[in-house]
DNA sequence: GCAAAAGTGTTTCGTCTACACCCATGA
DNA sequence: TCATGGGTGTAGACGAAACACTTTTGC
């Protein structure tokens, strides 16, 4: 970390203060970015807020703020998880959030020096949530349809998808798009979503029920109905995190497959 | 990003002070700080310099330093790569250098905030690199055999071991550890450092071979002996990054395998 | 009965594993 | 000629893909 090289070519105090003294460098703004997505109607969605203040005024952009002084930025996230989705903080507690990358362009804020750390949260597909105090500021967006968004939010959310995208293959990450009980038709529609392919069912639930600690059968349970059709077998997440063998997507296309 | 949120319980201004004076709020440091990884004797070494400074004066720590007013994070850090490998920038820039995560526990350094963006790097095991300016304060590490590290440096190393780990499955990375020309046993070498298993011979040159753009003979090439034994088909890293299919690691034991 | 969705079975095919075996070199 | 590491071949186990088929519901 920092403050602890003592070699030529120092590179604090290039302003000739002494470090220790947190007023005496150029301060840096640190702030944390949420890519929230969510499955709904068949397609990505991802949360995003319309700006009211100048840089940006009007554009869309992620939920995010500042860390605070005595805040780590996670916990930062989850704050701004819980205000953003209009969930209280136990409910908020519960959703797979996790750390992306952090973004430091010097030019990425107009303003100031802001190094953000995004992160990633998977919301199961609430009917119609929306954000706390300001009702109506916060709007689900089709990944496929989104607008031009301010700042380098384009560039997380991206990076966030090509995330999720991977970590499907290996992780029951799945899992957190979905309500504490679901049918593995629910949990295939998840994967045929972020993954943009069909699969087979009947092998898709070989895999899934192959996989260890993956998902578990809700015992002598209901079955729930999605309309038409035969009722399907619930199922809620498994104590395992990381999937063996994994899940993997069908086709090696050669690389684009942005379609949404 | 941040300086965007307008709804009610404010994060930023909870000091009453306006967020565009970039020294009204408590300032953050922002450094960087580098896992540096070689592969030498059959074992992962780490690079670690000892600290003159006080918090931790005399321990061991992992390289790194301020990020500039004008520099992003990953300057930031191809910058303190060269200086502590002591290679030329030129040399450094081919080196593999890829963000890891962000470390933000307000805690985390004793005397302020210092919010520290953790990479991890990757060289061929050059046969006795030393720092910079400061020729012995650097020193490679076996990472089974760590001291004590100041600060959080010992979760960075663990946290990026296991990010190597399991990059080696699924990308090209472990030619990082290879030097520009390499045999397939010194490939599999590094795997079987890493991983901290032995791989079959025939079957890891028929995967990797296998796998396109992984690796492209040296044609006509000399071969290059190791000693004894059949001399060595020479090749060089291929221009794919991600591995189709994938070099699965054997046996999925239970969960620890620390042993170094 | 028909459509729709869940769930089972089976055949086929490719991949990975394990291991036997040959090749080229230094000592 | 023996030890050492590079390289090839192959039989069997395993897992995945494809698809036919049965079950249970709403209309």
């Amino acid at each position: 970390m920092g403050l602890h090289r003592s070699t030529a070519g120092e590179a604090m105090n290039e302003n000739g203060r002494t470090p220790y003294d947190p007023h005496a460098f150029e301060p840096f703004a640190v702030t944390v970015d949420l890519a929230v997505f969510t499955v709904r109607e068949s397609r990505l969605h991802v949360l995003l807020i319309r700006r009211g203040q100048d840089p940006y005024a009007g554009a869309w952009a992620l939920p995010g703020g500042f860390i605070l002084p005595r805040e780590c930025a996670e916990d930062a996230a989850r704050r701004e998880l819980a205000e953003e989705t209009g969930l209280s903080q136990e409910s908020a507690a519960a959703l797979h959030l996790e750390q992306l990358r952090t973004y430091s362009d010097p030019d990425r804020d107009p303003r100031m020096r802001v190094v953000s750390v995004g992160y990633t949260a998977l919301v199961p597909g609430l009917p119609e949530p929306r954000g706390g105090g300001d009702a109506a500021h916060a709007q689900w967006t089709p990944v496929g349809a989104l607008p031009e968004l301010a700042f380098d939010h384009a560039r997380i959310i991206a990076d966030a998808r090509e995330r999720i995208r991977a970590k499907l293959e290996y992780t029951c990450l799945a899992t957190a798009f979905c309500p504490p009980e679901f049918t593995l038709g629910e949990l295939q529609q998840v994967y045929e979503t972020v993954w943009g392919v069909e699969l087979d069912r009947p092998n898709f639930r070989r895999k899934v029920l192959a996989s260890p600690g993956f998902v578990e059968p809700v015992e002598g349970a209901p079955r729930r109905t999605g309309g038409r059709g035969k009722p399907a077998a619930l199922y809620r997440a498994g104590t395992a995190t990381t999937l063996h063998p994994a899940l993997l997507r069908p086709e090696r296309r050669s690389e684009g497959e942005r379609s949404e």
